[in-house]
DNA sequence: CACAGACTTGCATAAATATGAAAACCTATC
DNA sequence: GATAGGTTTTCATATTTATGCAAGTCTGTG
């Protein structure tokens, strides 16, 4: 249901202008969707949607500029720095950095050495990490999600 | 005093998170300047700036990303100017291009953000585009060769 | 100076959002 | 099917934000 609900409330946000939780409410209603303002306050929090003060238009967040933060070693810090994005598909990570930080984060990660990835390829804005297994794959995965989210 | 305040504002909120037009005004008060919630409330709307859900911060607002038509037409045009050959294992595209094409055209799908295509990471003449799924990637790999040839 | 018109701000309050705590609901285990 | 542990939802309400309207401020004009 949560699920259900969420996607619907995405797809609501992204085709008109919706500027309260309760219109929401009523709109999901409209599609047989019950729920109260509370549960859709949390719905919103989860998605990371974002409340333009401008026209009070609930959106879709965009990737966050990185905080300049600095803690830990190396890896999380270059991730900190320049880490947009990561994907998984099976056991391979796709990493999204800011322009012309791919090198250095691959570099940070290879430094680290960490036995459950097998290698990096580099580009400009892309890293390809290729681990051993599925498994170890998401565990990095969360891991630099959590990082480059603060 | 309106464009100095609001320029605090924004300075403010780019240093820490600021979750609430209170907190703002407590933090206006330190530097000397005395406002109103109301006043911050406008402040922040001709600000254009955005609250997002996942913390309460606030943030200056991104730039609209531009139209999927626009960007996938771009990557059309890319492909038929430089793409020579395109070969798939499982769920993995090798694109090989003209000599220095490589950046330009992955630059392209990336723009495109097609929700199959995990990522890419390019050279000087080859493409690595990780789809999430072989068959996405079966699909793409047909789209691109009917593109390459007229 | 007195006044008009355009902006900006504060006050009071309406509207919208977030959240603690309890209830309802799931899922797996004995 | 009873119980424990977890997740999701609601209710009630606190917190936060927006806004109509009146007052204050600024600028140019006669």
């Amino acid at each position: 249901m949560k699920t259900y609900r969420q996607s619907a409330i995405l797809d609501l946000v992204s085709r008109q202008v919706v500027r309260s939780q309760n219109t929401l409410r009523r709109q999901l209603a409209a599609r047989g969707i019950t729920a109260t303002q509370a549960t859709i306050s949390r719905d919103i929090k989860e998605l990371g949607l974002v409340k333009r003060a401008a026209d009070g238009a609930y959106q879709k967040a965009q990737i966050e500029t990185p905080s300049p933060t600095v803690t830990g070693d190396r890896v999380r810090r270059a991730v900190v720095a320049s880490l947009c994005r990561a994907d998984r598909v099976q056991q391979l990570l796709v990493l999204k950095t800011d322009p012309g930080q791919a090198q250095p984060l691959a570099f940070a990660l290879d430094q680290a050495a960490w036995p459950e990835v097998v290698g990096t390829v580099a580009g400009d804005d892309t890293i390809l990490v290729v681990m051993r297994t599925a498994q170890s794959a998401r565990i990095l995965e969360r891991r630099l999600g959590r990082w480059a989210q603060g």
